[in-house]
DNA sequence: CTCAGTGTTCAGTG
DNA sequence: TCACTGAACACTGA
C-alpha cells in the first residue's frame, strides 16, 4: 500500500540509512518509464559524492535534500518501496505472497545507492509505475506544487477544512483522492476515513452538516496518524478497521459486526462502503 | 487465459 | 478555467 503510511516508512528508513552520510556509489537501472524526463546515468551520476542533508515527504513525494541542487525526487506508485538489506518489505492485510524474494539488490531494483558508512539503500518497483526525478527546488515545482496539505504535517484548522471544502460538488471518495485537496489519500485510507466517520461516498461535499464536516476532518487525521504509527511500531491494525475485510470475495464481504460491504466505482476506482453504517 | 489493482496523468466532456 | 471521467501506463498474482 503505498498510501502515505507506507511512504512515510519509506522516508525513515532512507533517512536512518543515508542523512548525513555522502553516497559513495549510486546503480541505476536502464528504464525510461521509472526515471522520467532523465537519464538514468544523470541521476547516478548526481548522486555519487552528494551528501544527504535531509529526507523530506510530502504526501506521497519522497525526496532527498542534498547538499547541492538538483535534488532527487522519487515516487513508488503502486508497487514501490525502498528497501535495506536483511529488512522485509511491510506486509499488509492484502498481499498474500509466499516465500517473497530473500536475494540482494530484490528484483525491481530501479536504483542502488551505498552510503559512505557502507550502508545500502533501494529502489524497487515492480509495475513501473513509479517515478524518480530531478528537481532544483522540488517545493515549488510539479508535482509537489501542485499538492495540498499533508494530514500527518499539516492537518488544516476546522475552520479552514471547512472553507477546503465548500462548493466542492464531487462526490466524497474523488474529493479524498485528489491530491490537490489531500496529498497522500489513496484508495484504503479513503474508504477507512468515510467508513469510520459513517459517512456515504457517494455524497458531495457540500451536502455534509456541520458534525459531519468535523467527523470527516478527525477522522482523516486520527486514521492516517494511527496508520503511520503500527508502520512504525509493527503493532496491528485495529481489529474493526474496514481495511481487513474488504478483500474478501465481494458476495461475502463483511465488518468484524457481520454487515455486509457493498462495493461501487467512484472516481474510477473500487469502493468499498457500508450501507448499515454510512449515511 | 483473463482481469483487477495500493497511483498518476492526460485527453475529452460539460 | 474548472470539475470531473475514463483510458492509458505496465506488470503481477489470483
Amino acid at each position: 500500500m503505498p498510501e502515505l503510511p507506507e511512504v512515510e516508512r519509506g522516508r525513515r528508513l532512507a533517512a536512518e540509512v543515508l542523512q548525513g552520510r555522502t553516497i559513495a556509489r549510486v546503480k541505476c537501472a536502464e528504464d525510461r518509464i521509472v526515471f522520467d524526463g532523465v537519464a538514468p546515468s544523470t541521476v547516478c551520476r548526481r548522486l555519487r559524492g552528494a551528501r544527504v542533508v535531509a529526507v523530506h515527504r510530502w504526501g506521497k513525494q519522497l525526496w532527498f535534500e542534498l547538499d547541492s541542487a538538483p535534488h532527487p525526487l522519487f515516487h513508488f506508485g503502486m508497487t514501490g518501496s525502498f528497501r535495506r538489506p536483511g529488512e522485509k518489505p511491510l506486509k499488509l492485510a492484502s498481499s498474500r505472497r509466499k516465500g517473497g524474494d530473500p536475494g540482494w539488490p530484490p528484483r525491481f531494483t530501479k536504483i542502488h545507492i551505498w552510503a559512505d558508512d557502507g550502508g545500502e539503500l533501494v529502489m524497487t518497483n515492480s509495475r513501473r509505475l513509479g517515478r524518480i526525478r530531478l528537481r532544483k527546488d522540488p517545493r515549488n515545482e510539479p508535482p509537489l506544487s501542485d499538492l495540498g496539505f499533508d494530514p500527518l504535517l499539516g492537518m488544516p484548522t476546522p475552520t479552514e477544512f471547512r472553507r477546503l471544502i465548500a462548493g466542492r460538488k464531487g462526490n466524497l471518495k474523488g474529493l479524498l483522492l485528489d491530491q490537490r485537496f489531500a496529498a497522500g489519500v489513496g484508495n484504503w485510507i479513503a474508504d477507512e476515513v468515510l467508513f469510520q466517520a459513517a459517512i456515504d461516498p457517494r455524497r458531495s461535499a457540500d451536502s455534509l452538516a456541520p458534525d459531519e464536516v468535523n467527523r470527516l476532518r478527525s477522522r482523516l487525521k486520527s486514521i492516517i496518524a494511527k496508520a503511520v504509527a503500527v508502520d512504525a511500531d509493527k503493532e496491528r491494525f485495529p481489529r474493526n478497521w474496514l481495511f481487513h475485510y474488504r478483500w474478501f470475495k465481494q458476495e461475502d464481504a463483511r465488518t468484524s459486526r457481520g454487515e455486509r460491504i457493498q462495493f461501487v466505482d467512484l472516481a474510477g476506482r473500487t469502493t468499498a462502503w457500508v450501507p448499515t453504517r454510512q449515511r
